[in-house]
DNA sequence: TATTGTTATACTCTATAACTATA
DNA sequence: TATAGTTATAGAGTATAACAATA
């Protein structure tokens, strides 16, 4: 997106770092969609909703998957009915609150999931190639230090 | 969006490393999109669209700010639309082939770039509070080095 | 009254493809 | 023929708000 020669000389180096970020978060991100599109013929929500299930192979409630998603809930129910539709979750029944579901993939749902992340995950790993492990744990920490306190000055503001 | 809990142990760190850095961008993006919208009125694609040209005051051809975006042609077409009504931008001929326009800035649209850059600015300075500056620089650099080799692997393709 | 989830709606963003005009 | 740009269209992705059922 050639964001980042927006970075005068002038502008600090935050700007710069993320135009950078930005910028390779999206060139990745498009790659990923794309992948998920001609291989799987889904899309990044799908599989980011298939995924937040199987690691909670109990189930989540819809606001629960609204809130890890970050999207608000009419979304994730239309999600939900194009995955139940196609057998992939399903809707269980919350005792002691019958407003509420717990949406949770089905074994078809599982087995389809698992060979998407399996590609998934070397579409990512090859993303990365270009750093040796100690890069890749140091860029994760410095990550998790903006992550860290920027929830910590959300948090500050509420 | 707790996507980065989705890296399980046996996971490799790029997987976890990847989410990590997807969640913060979605994160700080939805911020930005958010004030933008609320103190400008104006979207990112709109500030993109101005700020490439805020960098070349002589213009920049559609298929220029195209490939800059990394949309497709007839995006391009749709926001300089809306910016031109607005007396934001405005497109001027092209000497020597009249099929082109050279889009740039008015005065009126440099103004009001300045102001938003400056408020942009310093949203993204705070959202890496979290960092000092040798790590903002280490960051930096460690985002380069990925960039610059998921690009020479996308030519090796080609 | 508050909460869970759904429905309805609208808008932004995007890609694709057909098209016009010019090179 | 190829290129610059536009138009038309469709679909993803999202937020908002009104709504029904249950707590």
């Amino acid at each position: 997106m050639d964001l980042e020669a927006r970075g005068h000389s002038e502008h600090p180096e935050e700007l710069r770092l993320w135009l950078r970020m930005l910028t390779l978060t999206q060139l990745i991100e498009k790659q990923v969609r794309s992948q998920l599109r001609e291989q799987f013929d889904t899309t990044l929500p799908r599989f980011d909703l298939m995924a937040q299930l199987e690691r909670n192979p109990e189930g989540l409630k819809m606001n629960e998957l609204s809130r890890r998603m970050m999207v608000t809930g009419g979304n994730v129910t239309g999600i939900t009915d194009q995955l139940v539709t196609e057998g992939l979750v399903e809707r269980a029944l919350v005792e002691g609150d019958r407003r509420a579901y717990r949406v949770r993939l089905t074994p078809h749902g599982r087995t389809q999931f698992d060979e998407m992340a399996r590609a998934h995950e070397s579409w990512i790993v090859s993303a990365f190639d270009g750093l040796n492990p100690r890069e890749v744990e140091s860029l994760h920490k410095l990550l998790g230090k903006v992550k860290q306190h920027y929830n910590e000055a959300k948090l500050e503001v509420l």
